[in-house]
DNA sequence: GTCGATCTATATCGGGCCAATATAGACTGC
DNA sequence: GCAGTCTATATTGGCCCGATATAGATCGAC
């Protein structure tokens, strides 16, 4: 999932600079699923640009540089859904919390400690987001996809909370 | 967490070859929080020897090229508690899936379906690698990861076998 | 028994992407 | 009145992935 094929789903429900295209794919439903920086979005609309999948008018604006405001053209239209069409890659999760767990034997407890509490805080946090969109009316499309995402930081919450690594649960869970 | 960090870690429970480093990263404990490829294993190792974090002995082989085999030094040793120290940096999860289902309705239905299918599958199969691993008896840092990934898949599963989102469900969903 | 596939093992390259940085005026809160 | 944030574009360095190349070993199938 390339970065020009993120910006050819987004403009395919409405139009949007390069700005408002970043702003999107990080409040919409496209959250947390997918992500991309400036230094992508720009290279990428030069190039769908150049080929013609997308096209461009500014608009001049007094003492700022002229928002350019990309529309997707028919072209774009198909090269997206065929790119939808092709077998998908993997998802892919990177979790470094997780990985200096592995090395929890390295480290001071208290920091393991603060380490999940603060792991526990940002899972949460992420959590009353979703839900929070999901209050909002929505199509059923955006509804799934964020109930996806919920239902599994909700598990990892739910086992965090259960199974904690520190010091106090693990003398308690050697007692039992 | 880049690739260099994820080397250190490696090898700080034993010396491995690049190749080595990365069978373990895909079928160690480590997965699914981590990936990486040849193409960034050879060159971080290189740095790290630069940096003198590791330590390389060539074993010579008959009729192959030398093994490299790479040792962690006391410095990297340091380097690697060090950057577990700073403040970690967020999980990323990317799905092409759930970016497609955003967009079904520019797609056939029957290839929705079928995405869907796949998807299932993949995670079960994950799922499955996962219990697996699991059953091997396995360090309380290890087994407290793999649960916590198995917690996320199950429920990820769960969701979308009770919310699959094909046409015959959406038929009985609309008539209750 | 031999042929294709898979495995061990190294390495490079193009292109894609992130994080940081630069610029600059407008708006908001204190 | 000034600090901080917001809109908006853009570039750069460096990191990383996926593909590709090389090459002998081993192993199962037929």
């Amino acid at each position: 999932m390339d970065v020009r094929t993120i910006c050819l789903g987004i403009l395919t429900r409405a139009d949007a600079t390069g700005y408002e295209i970043k702003k999107r794919v990080e409040e919409g439903g496209y959250r947390p699923f997918v992500e991309a920086s400036f230094g992508a979005i720009y290279p990428a609309l030069n190039k769908l640009t150049k080929d013609r999948f997308v096209s461009v008018r500014a608009e001049a604006q007094e003492k700022r540089p002229d928002r350019k405001i990309y529309s997707i053209t028919e072209a774009g239209r198909r090269a997206f859904v065929a790119s939808l069409m092709k077998p998908l890659t993997e998802d892919r999760h990177r979790s470094p919390f997780a990985f200096a767990m592995l090395f929890a034997d390295l480290l001071p407890e208290q920091h393991i400690a603060q380490m999940l509490d603060a792991y526990i805080a940002h899972t949460e946090q992420a959590l009353a987001q979703l839900q929070q969109a999901d209050a909002k009316p929505k199509s059923q499309r955006e509804h799934f996809a964020n109930g996806m995402s919920q239902a599994a930081y909700a598990a990892t919450l739910e086992y965090l909370r259960s199974h904690r690594l520190n010091g106090e649960t693990r003398t308690a869970e050697a007692a039992e």
